[in-house]
DNA sequence: TCTTAGCACTCAACATGCCCAAGTGCTAAC
DNA sequence: GTTAGCACTTGGGCATGTTGAGTGCTAAGA
């Protein structure tokens, strides 16, 4: 058996399958397929690609499905990214207008990329680990709470209130940020936690208390502006593909729902040189995907925010994997101006 | 035939339904439910139900159950909200531990919700229409852009970057910030927009445009801080009851992906004099709503924002009402704090 | 007037048997 | 290494029969 033909073989499978949802047999393939030889030699080389684990028959009188493994052998070695439509690149431009603050953004774009695919997309914020203390603020807002504000470079603002345990004066708050800011002001936000003790030392006696809650308010600020979050959109196209999904749909949106799961996922995803990676089924670290395939790239300086769809393993791994790549530079080119 | 032997076939007919997922006959009823009288009289009673629309046979030789109307009966005249168990208290009270920002407590809360509940939980943002506003900030990023903050006495933080059109220096941003400050600190956020435009006419004739854009920045900062967000959780519970969706759970899905739509919705509920309003089936506006009830109330001050569950029509509305209510007074109770 | 027993009727769900088409593996010849 | 041919497997479609839960109606009883 020639290696080029048995490639060709799996992707005509592939290809097939994806397309119309059944298993797909010898006869059948040689029909839609011009690949020069007759059912029969095309029953052997199957054979030999069931015996390598890359599809397998659900039963014994019908057609062959890929395998996860198969899929894996498609993307890494068959397929070509399909390039977009006029009428998709001309969507994703279109993205453009309007274009407001980062999470409007993110949000027109997971929406695009969602129905470009027909799948779910995911995108991650926009990484800040290395984002630098640009101004603080301390509000009072009763005599005894005041509304902590981190201002960070980036661009991004997080606020919490704190309870300052004693009554505090407009008047020590604006000490207390001045000396804070004289301490603390351009410094990365992961340095914070060292900085702010002797920060905090070297405060009047009389405020020492206020200044130490103050002082773990912007702790606190600074951490979970470092802790990530994601968008979603499309989770009805699931429902869609419903019966591509053996068991339900639920762990899938489960597995949505957990942000903290989602991320790991995405960030665990390695680089793959060609840009776009792809984790196939039971490849994904998390049981409740394992009938699901993720289609994951980065974007934004350094490629480090994650953006991506989530989709049965069927799925049209050329147009998604294409869909995706193109949306993440479009983004990272908007988001870098 | 007795009208309160109707309403107890009726809630018998919901009841059994709810729990066993299938039409609910004469016979079957009687002996389930001790009703004093054979199954032939239950049979005119049913006769009687179904002629007023409260009941439906899905075909000729099957039992009955609830529609629409039915339904509405029911949770009128018949049913009462079934107290919680010691464990959901137990569940609800725990919720306060750690807890953290409103966002942390709304998360908590709708998890517990679609937790207790067993369907998909939403929550409405607390309302702020009568913010006032507290502060202002204006923060140089680069030679034009400008980040601009605004602070609400809500303790609720809007910020978002423009770009000046022309480079400024801090020193005119600080005095930028006072003439602002002077001019709107205090005021309600709606009013916002009128009182801009003074502000802007009497700063130094030098700064006019950059005053006009920061200007506009609060304008649309003070809009997004009224209109409104939510929070959802339990999805994956719409997948366990796909069965009841007859068509699928897609379009269910995406009205709940539609923010709009749903804030619409929980808001256009009337309030019921019971606490808990309950939009039963096609009483929905929304068409992808037509198979699933709305079981919502008011919390916080005024009641004015809103907190709800979302399911399929057959679902135990008792239950639901029961567990939507106590989580909505624990909501408030923690709010007004 | 309401209730009930009895009965004829309906119909989805299930079972059974049959056949067919698609598909496979294997063998022998090219 | 390829191919034609063939025996074999098996799920799906179809026609047919059976069952049981359920109904509506009627006529008799309280």
């Amino acid at each position: 058996m020639s290696e080029p033909r048995k490639l060709e073989v799996l992707r005509a499978i592939v290809e097939d399958y994806v397309h119309s949802r059944e298993p797909v047999g010898s006869k059948a393939l040689v029909e839609r397929h011009h690949l020069g030889v007759s059912s029969a030699t095309i029953r052997n080389d199957m054979a030999l690609l069931e015996e390598e684990g890359l599809i397998a028959a659900p039963h014994t009188s019908a057609g062959r499905i890929p395998t996860d493994k198969g899929y894996r052998l498609f993307v890494d070695r068959i397929s070509a990214m399909k390039p977009l439509s006029a009428a998709e690149r001309r969507a994703i431009h279109s993205l453009l207008e309007g274009a407001d603050d980062v999470d409007d953004i993110l949000e027109r774009t997971v929406r695009l990329l969602s129905q470009l695919t027909n799948q779910v997309a995911v995108v991650q914020y926009p990484h800040s680990t290395r984002a630098k203390l640009r101004h603080i603020e301390f509000v009072l807002l009763a005599p005894r709470q005041v509304l902590v504000v981190l201002i960070a470079d980036s661009g991004k603002v997080e606020q919490r209130v704190v309870d300052a345990g004693v009554d505090v004066s407009d008047e020590d708050l604006t000490l207390l940020r001045a000396r804070f800011l004289s301490g603390i002001s351009g410094a990365p936000l992961a340095h914070l936690p060292q900085l702010l003790a002797p920060v905090v030392a070297l405060c009047p006696p009389a405020l020492q208390a206020p200044a130490a809650v103050l002082a773990r308010g912007l702790d606190k600020l600074a951490e979970s502006s470092r802790d990530e979050r994601m968008m979603m959109a499309g989770t009805a196209n699931l429902a869609r593909s419903n019966v591509d999904f053996p068991l339900s749909i639920g762990p899938v949106l489960e597995a949505l729902e957990e942000q903290v799961v989602m991320l790991r996922l995405l960030s665990e995803m390695a680089e793959d040189p060609r840009g776009v990676t792809v984790s196939i089924g039971r490849e994904n670290p998390y049981d409740g995907l394992s009938e699901a395939s993720v289609v994951a790239t980065g974007y934004g300086p350094g490629a480090s925010a994650k953006i991506g769809i989530i989709g049965p393993t069927r799925m049209d791994y050329p147009s998604s994997m294409a869909a995706v790549r193109a949306v993440a530079r479009y983004l990272s080119r908007i988001l870098g101006s």
